[in-house]
DNA sequence: CCATTTGCTTATCAAATGATAAGTAAAGGG
DNA sequence: CCCTTTACTTATCATTTGATAAGCAAATGG
């Protein structure tokens, strides 16, 4: 397909991330959950407390939309908006404690099948696999 | 979130390729193709040539639905499928001429982005990301 | 042969997602 | 103050995607 050995690497290998992390994600959102607000919730548990526009901005998507997925959401009581006491227009979005429980869980079994992924592997070769993993992560997916 | 310093780091790692293959792979297709349609046809690039059923089972779709896209990229004449004349049943599928050029210029805008990001990176560092990404694709994205 | 399975198609429906226009209230800046 | 900007909401619509039922022709296997 190309010449550059490299770029060849990176193409396989992003595709197979994107082929594992479906495995290990599918079947892990029992509650009535669509795949985009599963992915907000995700979100919310990594860098909460965030706001609207921080959502928006980062899972590519327009206000309008955000704004609906949330308050679907919060129907649902996933999650919560609390007004900022600075300024009143932004809202603060964190996961509710039900939230919280439902991504703990899923969290728990993404792991387990993680542990799993990894269980013959020998800790030295692990120690090896956490260091490829840091230099990806700074030099070339940042 | 987690004491397990690894699942950590392979979270947030996973979390940034999605982030830049997005940003990578955004604004490549011109042609009037919608997202699962330029997954397919980059699948079809690069395993062609494919049956119906292993585009299904790969990309997690349905079979009509993978045959009605099938059918509009059929329509849109990106691909072609050729019957085999071993089994009438089944129809390979390839990319068309036409197909073959929107991908080839595809992969060349993802892959100048990717020299770009990669462009500062000596040499020697360069060899490290290749093995780097050769381990964790052996042995945790296989 | 005939029944069953395989590989795929057609049709239809519901749900999820994306895009846009128009609005509100608060903040900031002359 | 008033004008503009910011942060977000509501409403509406089109498109995309997912799911299901029903069908067909070729192959397979008694």
């Amino acid at each position: 397909m190309d010449k550059n050995p490299l770029f060849h690497k990176f193409v396989a290998f992003t595709a197979a991330v994107h082929q594992v992390t479906h495995e290990m994600t599918k079947d892990v959102k029992f509650e009535a959950i669509t795949p985009v607000q599963y992915k907000i919730l995700e979100y919310i548990a990594i860098s909460q407390p965030v706001t609207l526009s921080e959502i928006s901005d980062c899972m590519h998507m327009s206000m309008p939309n955000t704004s609906r997925e949330l308050r679907k959401l919060n129907e649902k009581q996933l999650c919560e908006k609390i007004t900022d006491g600075e300024d009143r227009r932004k809202q603060f979005i964190r996961l509710s404690e039900k939230g919280e429980a439902l991504m703990n869980e899923a969290f728990q079994r993404i792991e387990s099948r993680f542990v799993q992924r990894i269980k013959n592997i020998p800790e030295a070769e692990l120690k090896e696999i956490e260091r490829a993993l840091d230099l990806l992560h700074s030099k070339v997916f940042y």
